[in-house]
DNA sequence: CATAGTCAGTTCAATCATTCAACTGTCAGG
DNA sequence: CCTGACAGTTGAATGATTGAACTGACTATG
């Protein structure tokens, strides 16, 4: 990878798009929560090709976000399943899989539902404020530079801004 | 684009993958979320390429997910802001920030901490079923093929695969 | 025993996207 | 007139992605 790293940016946010932030992984992940453990059914649901997959896999595998495991020796075969990282994504792509529906649902609506077993419901996610419960959006959250934090390349644009704003 | 379309597979994840399933779109979102307004700005911030963060608000602006507004002419000046569908789009955000700060936190932790205004307190996002108000998770959460849509070349392997689970 | 098929990849050329740096054009202020 | 801010555009070099063919170890069928 040639891109700029941000490895010292120390932004949480870039930090997971390292992991996750490209075309296929999300895709990749939701297969493998889905209920597609195996390369070659995932190659043949994604489209994928089968490159792109392995590095993927591999890249996810180092980052413990899925795990491997081998399920037959002779032939030695592998299957895929997410590991605590990888279901705490979930929730996550969840929301995004909502939010690709209410702005830009194909003709005939969302091929997936979620159903929450624990209530029994299909549901919409919503994302909420862990200390108040209520739903956080963009109106009533505010972003702000972490007190302790040094203030690296990307920190001090936004920090200028947020001072200017006091 | 030369990527495998998704147009057809009438899936949702796809369709919001295709618009901001990419490494800077999400720290572009980010950015003008927290007050950086123009060009320039997120350019210093991010050190993203110009041309590239030429296209990606392009983009971003023909789908409605940011706008572009004048906001000097002689000379014309544009400057970003989130729409509706790009502030629903910030919980999200706030929620795979959270994630990236739990699994791969650099040394020294996150950067930029959320705080709702509402209650006042800092916060950790959680993703809630929409029914019942509980925290939704890998384990108490199944995809199920919506029963109306036509199985496209995605849907097929999955809804194999989940009726074996029958 | 031979043949076909499954599975999890690897290899490679062609194509596409991204980076980096330099450049353009309009204007304001000194 | 000169400098600098701003919002981009252009183009060469580099990197990533695609698509198709191939490998290698096995199993199941006839």
């Amino acid at each position: 990878m040639q891109r700029t790293s941000f490895k010292n940016m120390r932004r949480s946010l870039a930090q997971a798009l390292e992991l996750i932030g490209d075309w296929w992984t999300p895709l990749i992940l939701r297969d493998v929560f889905l209920g597609l453990h195996r390369f070659d059914e995932v190659v043949e649901n994604l489209g994928i090709s089968r490159n792109l997959l392995a590095r993927r896999l591999a890249m996810l595998a180092t980052h413990k976000i899925i795990a491997r495991k081998v399920y037959s020796r002779r032939p030695v075969r592998y299957e895929y399943r997410l590991t605590a990282a990888g279901e705490e994504l979930v929730p996550i792509l969840v929301a995004l899989t909502a939010w690709g529906d209410r702005w830009s649902a194909p003709p005939g609506g969302a091929a997936i539902e979620f159903v929450h077993t624990a209530c029994g419901h299909r549901f919409a996610p919503s994302i909420v404020c862990s200390q108040c419960g209520e739903e956080i959006d963009a109106a009533t959250t505010v972003g702000a530079a972490r007190p302790g934090a040094k203030s690296g390349p990307g920190v001090t644009v936004i920090a200028r801004k947020l001072a200017q704003a006091t």
